[in-house]
DNA sequence: CCGCCGATCGGAAACGTTTACGGCTATCGA
DNA sequence: TCGATAGCCGTAAACGTTTCCGATCGGCGG
C-alpha cells in the first residue's frame, strides 16, 4: 500500500494525497477527510525513507552514550533515567530516535559523523560521555548540532546541558550546616571532569559563605566508586579533628563513607551525617537511607531536546544558544543526615 | 557528495561505484581500490534512506521497552545492561537501531506496527514489557519478527529469550542448603509474571528434591519492590518456626528482608541468610553485600539478536525457532549468605 | 579464423514520496 | 461582459541508490 494506490482508490492524484496527509492548505476539507478515512481504513503508512530522500530531512536525531564505563561493568546510574526522559521529550517534539554505537577500537574515529551523514540525522544528543572520546571530538568539530547532557565538549554547533552542580553541592552543605554541623568534609569525583569540579566549587563556596574552615585534609579526591568513598571516610574518621559530616560528590562514595563509619563504630547520622549526589537507586535501599542531591532527569532531557531544536532551526549560530543550560537540582533529605527519619 | 559525483571523479559509472562499495564480484580489484580510496578521501557516505528505498530493507531493527514502570519512578534495574548488550550485539551484526516510543494513552494501539512499516524495520526487540500492553499485542499479532527478552508474548513470528529462572532459583536454594539451612522461605514476585512464576517453581523443585518441607506460610507473594520484601521478612521472622534463610525472587525484596532482620535484632547471615535475584547495582553496595542470582545480560542480548536474525531470514516459520531461548544464570555468593565474606 | 565465454562495465529503470508549476472552475468587482 | 483572483487539483521532475540488461573486449578452443 503506497501513496499511488491510495490516490487511485481515493480518486485523486498522489500530490493531493500528500498534501492532505501533511496538512497543507491547498486541499478542500471534504477530500482531506475522505483521504484521511481511506488511509486509516487501508492501513496506509507513509514510507519514511522516501520522505527523507526527497525532503532532505529525516526528523530523526541520534543518541550516543558512553560505552567506556560499561566495559568495566559499571553503569552510570542515572543514564537510564536520562534515556527515558530524552526519548519522551523527543517523541513529544515529533522526532525519531536512532541509537548510535561507539565503534570498537579498530574502527575509524569518524563513525558517528558518518552515521549522521548516512541517515540524514539532524542532530545528536550525547549522554555522559567522557570528553576524551575521539569519535565524539570529530562529531563536535563538525557542523552537526550536538547537545551534551552532563558532559563537556565544545564545537561550532554545540550546547551543553547540565545540572546545577555547584548549587546542589551548596544546598547539601547548607543543609548540614542547619543541622548544626560545623566540621564538614567532602569527597570529590575525578576533578578533571567538570561535574566533579563544579560540585567541589559549590562545597567550597558554601563553606566560605558560612564561615566554615576547610582544612586541606577535608577535601579528598575520589573516583565516584564505592571503595574510594570508603577509603576517604576511613582516613577522615581516624583523624584527630574528625568531621561530623561528609558531603560526597557521588552516592556510591557516600555509601562507602557510611560503611567506613560503621567500621569505626560510629552511628549515622548520630556521629556522622552523610549527604551524597545523584540519587541512584541504591540511595533509597541502604540503611540509613541516603540523603542526596537528586538531578532532574526529565528536566535535563527536555532542556537538551529544546536546546537541540534551537541549534537545528537556527540558521546562524546565535551566541545565546551557545551558553550552557543549567537545570536545578533537588535536595532529598533522608536518614543519613537527619536523625529520626 | 553523492554517488554520482563520486562516479564522475572516479571516471566510472554509478553502477560500478555501487558494486565496488557493496563488495560485489563484478568489479576488478583495481577499480574497486581506486573507488574505495577516493570515497574515503572525499568523505563519501552512502545515503541510507535511498538505499532503503530501493532495496526494500533498512538493516534497522526497532527497540521497545517498558514505560509503565518509569511512570512510577521505578526503573527495571538491569534494563540498562540489556540495552547495552542488545546495542552492541546488533551493531556487531551490522544492524542499525531505532528506538520506538510507546505512545500516550490518547494515541492508537497500532503505533509500534505503524512505526515498523514507516521505517521499514526488519524486526523488533522488546525488553521487559508487561504482556498486557495493547500496543505490543498488535505488533506481536502481525507478521513482524519480534524477540522478547524477559517478557512473554506470543504471535506468529515471535521468539522469547529469557534467563533460566527456575535453575537460578534452584541453585540459590541448593547453595543455602549446602550452608546447612533447612528452613528456607521465599518471597516471590507477582505470580502472573512468568519470571516470578518460574523462580517460584525452581524454589519448589529444589525443596522437594532436597527433602525440605515447605509450609504454606513460607511462600509469600511480593511485588519486586523493597517494602514487600520487608513486610514478608517481618512476618516470617515473627513466626514460631521462623526460617533461617530466605530466597527472594528480586534483589529489592531481598534487601527489604535484610532490613526486617535488622529490625528484629537478628544478624545477617548469622541468624538469617538471604539470597536475591538479578544482581542490581545496589546488591554490591548494601551491607552485608547481597548474594544473588545474576542474569547474563550480554548473553540475553546476543541470544535475542541471534534469534531475531533467525526469524528475519527464515522464509517459513520454523518450529525450532519458535521455542524460547533459555540463558543460564550465575550465582554470586556474597556476605548475606556466607559468613565471613 | 570464428564463435563463445567470462570478466568488467555503463545505461536506465525503478523505489515512494514531495513540490514547483501550471491548469481549471467559479466568484467577483468594474 | 470581461479580466482578475482565489481555491483546488494534476503532471512531472526530482531525491540518491540498486540492479536488470546489455555491451564491449580479450582470450581460447575448435
Amino acid at each position: 500500500m503506497n501513496i499511488r494506490e491510495l490516490a487511485r482508490r481515493s480518486g485523486v492524484s498522489t500530490a493531493t494525497v500528500s498534501r492532505a496527509l501533511n496538512d497543507r492548505a491547498e486541499v478542500s476539507e471534504a477530500t482531506r477527510a475522505k483521504i484521511r478515512r481511506l488511509a486509516s481504513e487501508l492501513g496506509y503508512a507513509p514510507n519514511e525513507p522516501a520522505r527523507t530522500l526527497v525532503r532532505r530531512r529525516s526528523d530523526t536525531i541520534g543518541l550516543v552514550w558512553d560505552s567506556g564505563q560499561e566495559a568495566m561493568g559499571q553503569h552510570n546510574p542515572f543514564l537510564l533515567g536520562l534515556l527515558s526522559a530524552v526519548r519522551t521529550a523527543l517523541s513529544d517534539a515529533d522526532y525519531h530516535l536512532m541509537l548510535l554505537t561507539t565503534p570498537g577500537a579498530e574502527d575509524q574515529d569518524g563513525a558517528h559523523l558518518q552515521a549522521v551523514q548516512r541517515h540524514n540525522l539532524e542532530g545528536v544528543i550525547v549522554l555522559t560521555t567522557p570528553p576524551d572520546d575521539r569519535c565524539l571530538r570529530v562529531l563536535a568539530d563538525s557542523t552537526v548540532p550536538c547537545a551534551g547532557i552532563d558532559t563537556a565538549f565544545t564545537g561550532p554547533r554545540t550546547v551543553r546541558v547540565s545540572s546545577d552542580n555547584a548549587a546542589g553541592a551548596e544546598a547539601a552543605v547548607q543543609h548540614l550546616y542547619e543541622l548544626g554541623h560545623r566540621r564538614i568534609a567532602t569527597v570529590t569525583g575525578p576533578l578533571h571532569l567538570p561535574p566533579a569540579a563544579e560540585r567541589l566549587a559549590g562545597y567550597l563556596r558554601a563553606c566560605s559563605r558560612l564561615g566554615l574552615s576547610v582544612p586541606p585534609e577535608y577535601v579528598t579526591e575520589g573516583d565516584f566508586f564505592l571503595a574510594s568513598g570508603e577509603a576517604a571516610g576511613k582516613r577522615l574518621l581516624a583523624a584527630p579533628d574528625r568531621p561530623t559530616a561528609i558531603f560526597a560528590a557521588g552516592d556510591q562514595m557516600a555509601i562507602g563513607a557510611i560503611h567506613a563509619a560503621a567500621d569505626a563504630g560510629l552511628t549515622v547520622p548520630g556521629d556522622l551525617a552523610v549527604v551524597g549526589f545523584d540519587d541512584i537507586d541504591a540511595a533509597a535501599l541502604v540503611r540509613p537511607a541516603l540523603s542526596t542531591v537528586a538531578q532532574d532527569q526529565r528536566g535535563l532531557g527536555v532542556a537538551a531536546v529544546e536546546a537541540l531544536r534551537g541549534l537545528i532551526d537556527a540558521t546562524t549560530v546565535d551566541a545565546a544558544q551557545a551558553q550552557p543550560r543549567i537545570i536545578p537540582t533537588r535536595l532529598l533529605i533522608r536518614g543519613s543526615s537527619r536523625p529520626g527519619v
